[in-house]
RNA sequence: GUGGGCGUGGCUCAGUUGGUUAGAGCACCUGGUUGUGACCCAGGAGGUCGGGGGUUCAAGUCCCCUCGCUCACCCCA
């Protein structure tokens, strides 16, 4: 008895006839990327465990039950993008070479959590940063740039910003915060009575309807920003307003991760069920220097997850295009299948994608395949054929066209084709 | 880690109050007179009904256990 071998859990192939709309997301972003002037950058999955640790936050969910971790090496496969590609930034020295740089990473993340509707153990993000600048232009240039390439993958979704605040002011809010949770503690659901005590600022951006009607009037974080913190919020939205992009105010609005600081913002859809961030990010000022780069070194990032986008994409019905097939050729006998293969092998060397059939099948049964791998052309090379030292050349997309007698080259199909 | 839903051929699903060789559509293969596709017609291949136990003369249909998938909570992209 032969054991059948799944996939993980939570780990997915990307089959043909899906394939093509990852193709498709990812070139989209490429182009809207490079229009913007960033640059991709590659990173290895596996870190030392201490990058994520250290930078994502001891106390969060993600380091403390979500890493895949190879406890006897003490390196982990990445969580999320932004560590590795700060610690390359770092490592690299690129800050010397360019002072504000503009980096963009594709690729697969690993979180050990329960698998849903957009989310996976295996999945995959679009994950930008710009690093080096303190400038608020660059924080609304930033979300301008994302909502961009919602718009033209035709996905309708919605922005959220906040702000944090930074190590000035919001440690004042956050007693304030405890002390209004503190007065209301008991009306709390009870992950907030345990949140109130691990990450207060969570509460806010709990969904149980008694916790949001206790929370309605917490004190905003917004109220109790710093003067810095304000004034470079405040441009942030005058950047944002010149470039028309929409978005609203959520007061509530917080981070999973620790090294978030001052402008925080999501693109939120109302189609995917609960998993509704297509795409978060933020600004982390202190991050670079945390990880032994340069000090006061400013950063500011978002990661977009491929898997909802990919959801959103086919929740529209478009159409995929498969790829192209140039010409089907449909030899017949062993001379017929012979001259077709080295024919095959001379249209490929320039450049047409050329499919052919090795299985010795009927005339018929080659049309169909031809038919079904919507190649352009077919070429009917047979017996006769042979003889007369001309192919059958058949237009495909054209039922009414005059089948074309052609020699038996690769030039002669080619100029044929057109 | 905690709940709910579901597991029948590659895919989407039917399967009556448990009762003869388990069905359909799509996809696949072969044909419809010698070598011509997207429509049509005919035929064919493909399933230990997730797995294991139990009840029964008889179980895809009932009971128990188990595994898997899925959605939600938590958390997050």
């Amino acid at each position: 008895m032969v054991l059948k071998i799944k996939a993980l859990k939570g780990f997915k192939d990307i089959i043909p006839g899906e394939v093509e709309l990852w193709q498709y997301l990812e070139s989209t972003a490429r182009g809207v990327f490079e229009r913007f002037d960033f640059n991709e950058i590659r990173l290895p999955i596996l870190e030392e465990t201490q990058l994520f640790a250290r930078s994502i936050g001891e106390a969060t969910d993600i380091v403390e039950k979500e890493m895949y971790t190879f406890v006897d090496k003490q390196v982990t496969m990445r969580p999320e993008a932004t560590a590795s590609l700060l610690r390359a930034y770092i490592e690299h020295g690129l800050y010397v070479q360019k002072p504000v740089q503009r980096l963009f990473t594709i690729g697969p993340m690993f979180r050990h959590e329960r698998p849903q509707k957009g989310r996976l153990r295996q999945f995959h993000q679009l994950d930008v940063e710009v690093l080096g600048s303190e400038s608020p232009r660059v924080d609304s240039e930033l979300i301008s740039m994302g909502a961009m390439l919602f718009d033209e993958l035709g996905i309708k979704v919605s922005l959220e910003i906040n702000s944090l605040g930074c190590p000035a002011c919001r440690p004042g809010y956050r007693e304030i915060l405890v002390a209004y949770i503190a007065e209301r503690f008991d009306a709390l659901c009870s992950d907030c009575k345990r949140r109130s005590k691990t990450n207060p600022l969570r509460v806010l951006d709990c969904k149980v309807p008694t916790c949001r009607e206790q929370i309605k009037d917490a004190p905003s974080i917004l109220e109790h920003l710093c003067g810095d913190c304000s004034d470079h919020f405040g441009k942030v939205q005058d950047g944002l307003i010149q470039l028309g992009v929409d978005y609203k105010l959520n007061k509530f609005m917080v981070r999973g991760l620790d090294y978030y600081c001052k402008t925080t913002f999501e693109f939120i859809t109302a189609d995917l069920g609960s998993q509704a961030a297509v795409a978060a990010g933020g600004r982390y000022d202190g991050l670079i220097e945390t990880l032994g780069g340069p000090k006061d070194s400013p950063g500011i990032g978002f990661a977009m997850g491929m898997e909802r986008l990919v959801l959103l994409l086919q929740l529209q019905n478009r159409e995929v295009t498969i790829a192209q097939t140039d010409l089907f050729i449909a030899g017949l006998g062993d001379e017929g299948v012979r001259v077709g293969y080295g024919l095959a092998h001379g249209l490929r060397k320039k450049g047409l994608s050329v499919a052919m059939d090795h299985e010795g099948r009927s005339l018929k049964a080659l049309m169909k395949q031809a038919n079904k791998a919507a190649a352009r052309y077919t070429l009917i090379i047979g017996d006769s054929e042979i003889a007369s030292g001309k192919g059958v050349l058949r237009d495909m997309h054209d039922r009414e066209a005059e089948q074309q007698d052609v020699d038996l080259s690769a030039e002669a199909i080619l100029s044929a084709m057109g």
